[in-house]
DNA sequence: CCGGAGGCAATTGCATGCACTTTTTGCCTT
DNA sequence: AAGGCAAAAAGTGCATGCAATTGCCTCCGG
């Protein structure tokens, strides 16, 4: 090719294709169902072929995207059963990483969630929906972390990825930004007082109503925005 | 390169080496931290390098070899406590898939389950291990299965494609034959009446037995084994 | 004898090219 | 006018080649 790279980000050219492709498909900047044409990505991101086929390999296999041998790839694009149950284990996981959160936190991760969700509770009387949202990625992910579990964890973030595409927007919906914290606040006072169980059920519950909120969006619509912002369970 | 791929099977050649490679990773043909040289595979499996480096950027998308930059690719050594992780993770699932199963399971399912099971009785009064092991596989791959949920199927299944490595020759411990049928007994008649929460406890502590076991072999040993048999939580 | 700088071999990373498959389009037949 | 067939166009799959990076070996200075 010729210029070297424009975004300077570290790694492998390959890297950063299966990070640009698929943050553009984790956005919703790229539809499930899209075409991905690999001589239009490589133009579009100017390099060869060849690191294209590899990301769109690689994102292949984490179930980003679907590849029809001789036919092209597109966004993965699930059905509604699927998309079912993958908010259900979503429900499932993030039950397990409150549970263990729960009980193996450390008191400084203890500390550090309650003072960040008090903190947070601000943004909800504000209605700053886009700050809450921020927010609430981080929140999800202290508890993945506070598991303590690295396997746990990469199974949750790798569900949530897969999830992204449908999750847009959620907190559009009136008043769910006053119940995510409500919900989240369940949920911490669960694992202050050491209480696994009560943390799992609290963190199903809530994700399960996420699940609810999301299911208008998969009925039909497809996911429209094309920000960059990172996103979680609400 | 030459002629046609010698094994007919199914898909593009790089489906082939990314099975193949996968394979010899599973079965313990290829051991944890071995270096894997795109050359040398190449020529193995008698393609170009191409082909190599996809499957290979796929496997390590799956978390079955570890990649790094411009020095090449191993297959995945993992830490202690990662190993302890996934065991736990896996232990998690499976409680999962239980609970499901005896939630969701047809009567269909529930009959040919307890049909294997008894006619598995048989194995363990012969001690044939490696029937058992088919056996077992078989069994644990139905739990999974009756859940009735695709992605909790995925990240089961995914969860021990990466523990084989470290389960092989687990039935080798004497007396694990009976107690792994017994086990399995509990679980299944938790199904049978329908008790998921039975279900689901009984095989977190199955699950957890393994890895009891298994631990013996991730302690300084590496596995061995360079049989192709499939290998699951016993 | 030990430590470091420079150069060489080996290996990875990516671009390009060609073969093969799929899809589309246009023409011919009915 | 509609259907089908054929040829061309588009797009994927893989091989090869070259540039770049890494690791190692050697040689020099201390």
């Amino acid at each position: 090719m010729s210029g070297k790279r424009s975004l300077v980000r570290s790694g492998t050219t390959v890297d950063q294709m299966v990070r640009a492709i698929g943050d553009r498909i984790v956005t919703g900047f790229l539809r499930p169902g899209e075409k991905l044409d690999e001589a239009s990505l490589a133009a579009r991101f100017d390099v060869s072929r060849t690191p294209v086929r590899e990301a769109l390999g690689q994102l292949s296999a984490m179930g980003l995207v679907e590849r029809r041998p001789n036919r092209g790839a597109i966004v993965a694009v699930v059905t509604q059963e699927h998309l079912a149950s993958m908010f259900e284990s979503m429900a499932e996981l993030e039950a397990i990483c409150a549970r263990f959160s729960a009980e193996r936190m450390t008191a400084g991760e203890r500390r550090a969630l309650e003072i960040e969700h008090q903190a947070s509770a601000r943004l909800v009387q504000l209605g700053a929906e886009e700050d809450y949202e921020y927010f609430n990625t981080d929140f999800h992910t202290r508890l993945y972390r506070g598991a303590h579990s690295k396997h746990i964890y990469e199974l949750t973030v790798m569900t949530r990825s897969r999830l992204a595409p449908f999750r847009r927007a959620q907190f559009m919906l009136s008043g769910r930004l006053a119940k995510s914290w409500q919900e989240h606040d369940v949920i911490v006072t669960a694992i202050m007082r050491g209480d696994g169980a009560a943390a799992g059920n609290a963190a199903k519950n809530h994700v399960s109503i996420v699940s609810e909120a999301s299911a208008v969006f998969a009925a039909g619509d497809q996911p429209k925005v094309a920000s960059t912002v990172p996103v979680t369970a609400g």
